[in-house]
RNA sequence: GGGCUCAUAGCUCAGUUGGUUAGAGCGUUGCGUUGACAUCGCAAAGGUCAGUGGUUCAAGUCCACUUGGGCCCACCA
């Protein structure tokens, strides 16, 4: 030993190191290769205004324990890493720097506002890649993309126009979620539905012909009535029979209204009676569109009133609810106002309520796309685990709906659609042309007055490509080729919809293949209260804050070993103490290790060493644990079961190899086979351990002796079978059992518990044997010391005892007799009890007080189950006489 | 309205295709500063597996219902 290790493990002192030195060497780079296979992971891309939170923790945990077990496997093992440029939320970053200097975006105009992004995105955009690298991820840095590089959005344009091409892009004015906030429109997805406490209010709207009668319609939001264009009500409604194609006055504005009649009308809810407002609200669209109602706009898009509204023009949409409210109610139209829960879209970048609206928009016709992306999975193409996700998706895509495109902001890609002015103007129809770049002149008049559309497209627009346009997609070259199909998809529940499904829909659209073979869906973390982490709630714990304090390694620990395959995660701090006490666990083994280890005497073939060398069963023991444990973990991993490999690695590790391992060779640690085996133990374990734990376990495989490479570079261990041994395990656990025995037995006796040194060699020797010969010697020695009133009362226990594990030592070593005699104890076991409880069930049954006390039909049952008991127990025979 | 999910030790949770004595971490209690580890070790105590019924030789595990949480989706004005 050159360097004296320190008693604690330090994380700080070690991990920017690696990091570096990973980086340096190229270690993180995947090729194209002939002699591998392909292994590829797309990361769901951080947005540039990210700031890693837990649940970015978990999500790239799990992905950097995937790449770094198939790199070691031998896999050319690819992660790809990127950035979203996040249309809405960057803009809004921006727009909130610009207000600190007193400016919207307006003010600069939209060139310079863009470029003030950009800025932006060079500044601070490389904070969550650098937070990534804190993590530990082994991604290719070299490829890294953002989804708004040039090459990235000459795929997104193309996809635009092979779309349109095809009729699955078309513009129109529908009803689509507007946020008056941001200023723009959503997709259905991106207005998540909160149920919030409101009113329903009766409004009564006189009829033309007879202004003392009243039609009352009940609404939750009273300031779209100015935009009313009908009254509906139920064609076998009995009470508004009469009133169909009659005609009401509309309050405030006294316009004439229809009373219309319409299936789709509940009855029972409200009034029977619905106002009827196509221009805002979905439901009234198609039947504004069915009965060719008037389309009255009257809201403005920043959720003001506009001049349709008359007098209540330029009122904010809520304030203008309550003076309209005021207005009927002094004109006494409003019958009552009752408590009502509602559920509204929030636009979910800023929490606004959005507006149903009116407007003319770019949609993408999902129907057809959406067919193959369901074949795939339904066929087992694409697998999600756990597979209960499955049926959300086959459930979202069933019913799959219209996706609203286009943005009104100015902060991502440009809709390639370009219009002639000329012919514009001289045409009653809008020239549309669409294009991957810009055109030079029109191509039907020759003209060069060209504009191109102000929208942006939605940002999953650009990110539904992913998994090819990041290996610069439209282009054919050899590394798409190579990783796509890609292998796995590690995300959470929440972007399903918005990314995995769309991603599957473009893959088979644009690839004619899969994008890839498995997604892994993972936990929502939660705080302790059951929320969900987020920064505005203040309830989150800062991933960077516990790498400060505990360490990497142990944050990634701890994150995976709680994650139960698809269960929410319901996460505190302390959580964080198991994953650093295991680290510094790690690190004192080593330390010990190392401080005993004698290199020469290491450098063997473990398999061949093996072979020709007789170990004692402790070294056997321990080594056909660790290839169960590798058995256990290749398994795990392979059915992404990650918290179960974490804690079969420190299980392991811990209660294993440090516990009774460590401790049994300690007299023996200058042996040869002792050196040898300790040694490749550690060695293998560290390797295993890598993906879970890149630093420590890098750390110490440097002060491995001869360590030249990084453990990066190490390869998997392979599975030796020959190595596993069930017999010595289990004459090691039943050696355990009765080391304990003797332990508590001492401690019964109100000495000094023996400690593992004291009685190590009665186990490494003849194990069984020796352990009862010492006990014997122990009683005996003791029996002098005490006053033999004491002692007789133990000495009767230890007859008990010392009966008891003569029977082990008996049945132990006899081999293959182990399994029956094993099992013909339980079924004594069994019989047994099954007597005795119906042994007690006959005294219950006969017991006066009981059948007294007890319902007849108890009585009866009871009888029933005593005739199955004697059944049972005949079973039971059998299958005891079988075992002779 | 539809779907998913959970209920196991004082707390937070594991528990594979049903199969020995239902596990871990924290907390509690006891012992220990020993030749790797006080950011600790070793051990102990602590369970009617939400309830009821069913299937089975065998149920925490499978089925049905009940109770009580959480989440997602859906155009009830």
């Amino acid at each position: 030993m050159t360097e004296e290790l320190s008693k604690q493990y330090n994380p700080k002192e070690t991990e920017d190191k690696w990091y570096k030195v990973w980086e340096q060497n190229n270690l993180f780079c995947a090729k194209a290769s002939a002699s591998k296979t392909p292994y590829c992971i797309v990361i769901p891309p951080p947005n540039v205004t990210g700031i890693l939170h837990m649940g970015h923790a978990l999500n790239n945990t799990i992905q950097d324990i995937l790449i770094r077990y198939k790199k070691m496997q031998g896999f050319s093992a690819l992660w790809m890493p990127g950035t979203d440029h996040a249309g809405i939320a960057t803009q809004n970053v921006v727009e909130k720097a610009l207000a600190k200097e007193g400016l919207k975006r307006q003010d600069l105009g939209r060139e310079k506002f863009v470029s003030r992004v950009w800025e932006w995105k060079q500044l601070y955009g490389t904070t969550i890649i650098n937070q990534l690298k804190k993590l530990g991820c082994a991604c290719d840095w070299e490829r890294l993309r953002f989804t708004m590089d040039q090459d990235y959005s000459t795929a997104v344009t193309e996809v635009f126009v092979r779309l349109y091409e095809k009729k699955l892009i078309y513009q129109g004015h529908y009803i689509i979620n507007w946020c008056p906030r941001c200023q723009t429109a959503l997709s259905d997805e991106e207005a998540s539905h909160v149920e919030l406490e409101g009113n329903l209010y009766y409004l009564k709207y006189p009829l033309k012909d007879s202004p003392q009668e009243f039609i009352t319609v009940a609404t939750t939001r009273p300031e779209t009535m100015l935009g009313d264009s009908a009254v509906a009500v139920n064609p076998k409604d009995k009470r508004y029979k009469k009133y169909v194609g009659k005609y009401l006055v509309l309050p405030i504005t006294n316009r004439i209204i229809k009373i219309i009649a319409d299936n789709v009308i509940d009855m029972e809810f409200g009034t029977g009676a619905v106002k009827v407002t196509p221009a805002h609200d979905p439901n009234d669209y198609v039947l504004g569109k069915k009965h060719n109602l008037q389309f009255i706009n009257v809201m403005a898009p920043d959720g003001r009133m506009n001049e349709e509204a008359g007098k209540f023009a330029g009122q904010d949409r809520f304030k203008a609810r309550e003076t309209i409210i005021e207005d009927l109610k002094s004109l006494d139209l409003v019958e009552k106002i009752t408590p009502h829960t509602l559920s509204a879209g929030h636009c979910y970048r800023c929490n606004t309520i959005v507006e149903p609206y009116l407007s003319k928009q770019w949609f993408v016709k999902m129907k057809p796309l959406a067919k193959p992306a369901i074949a795939a999975v339904k066929t087992g193409k694409i697998k999600f685990h756990p597979a209960r996700w499955t049926k959300v998706y086959l459930n979202w895509m069933d019913n799959i709906q219209e996706w609203c495109i286009s943005r009104q902001i100015w902060w991502g890609h440009r809709i390639p659609v370009y219009y002639c002015k000329d012919w514009q103007e001289k045409n009653t129809k809008t020239g549309i042309i669409v294009s991957g770049t810009k055109p030079l002149k029109c191509p039907k008049c020759g003209l060069e007055n060209i504009i191109q559309d102000e929208d942006v497209l939605d940002t999953w627009f650009s990110s539904w490509l992913w998994p090819f346009a990041t290996f610069y997609w439209p282009k054919e070259n050899a590394d798409l080729k190579y990783f796509y199909p890609t292998s796995t998809l590690v995300t959470g529940p929440d972007i399903i919809f918005f990314w995995v499904a769309r991603m599957i829909m473009a893959g088979l659209e644009f690839k004619k293949n899969i994008p890839f073979k498995d997604v892994y869906i993972h936990g929502t973390i939660r705080d302790s209260q059951g929320k969900k982490m987020s920064k505005s709630l203040g309830n989150a714990i800062d991933p960077l804050e516990i790498i400060a304090e505990y360490g990497t390694d142990a944050l990634r620990y701890s994150l995976i070993s709680i994650t139960t395959q698809g269960q929410d995660i319901y996460l505190s701090k302390e959580k964080f103490e198991q994953g650093r006490n295991f680290a510094n666990k790690i690190w004192n083994a080593s330390r010990f290790i190392l401080m005993n280890l004698k290199p020469e005497e290491t450098q063997v073939d473990l398999c061949v060493y093996f072979k020709q060398e007789q170990l004692d069963i402790v070294n056997r023991w321990i080594l056909s644990r660790f290839y169960t444990l590798l058995e256990k973990v290749d398994n795990e991993l392979a059915s992404f079961k990650f918290n179960e490999a974490a804690n079969s690695l420190y299980t392991f590790f811990w209660h294993e190899f440090c516990d009774w391992y460590l401790e049994l060779i300690k007299p023996q640690i200058n042996q040869k086979q002792t050196q040898v085996v300790m040694y490749k133990v550690l060695e293998k374990y560290l390797r295993l351990l890598h993906p879970f734990m890149p630093f420590i376990s890098e750390e110490i495989w440097q002060r491995l002796p001869g360590a030249k490479d990084s453990i990066m570079q190490q390869s998997w261990p392979h599975l030796q079978n020959k190595l596993i041994n069930r017999k010595d395990e289990q004459q090691m656990e039943l050696a355990f059992e009765l080391i304990n025995t003797i332990r508590n037995m001492r401690a019964e006796l109100e000495v000094n518990p023996v400690s593992r040194i004291d009685i190590q060699l009665a186990v490494t020797n003849k194990l069984i044997q020796k352990s009862i010969e010492m006990f014997a010697v122990y009683i005996k020695n003791l029996a002098k010391v005490n006053n033999l009133a004491f002692t007789d009362q133990y000495i009767a226990q230890n007859n008990q005892y010392a009966v008891a594990l003569k029977d082990l030592h008996v049945i132990m070593p006899l081999a293959g007799v182990v399994d029956v005699a094993e099992q013909l104890k339980k079924t004594n076991l069994k019989i047994d009890k099954l007597k005795a409880e119906i042994k007690n069930k006959e005294t219950m049954l006969t017991n006066k007080n009981f059948t007294v006390r007890a319902p007849k039909e108890i009585v009866e049952t009871e009888k029933v189950k005593l005739v199955d008991m004697n059944e049972q127990l005949k079973k039971l025979e059998a299958i005891k006489h079988g075992l002779h």
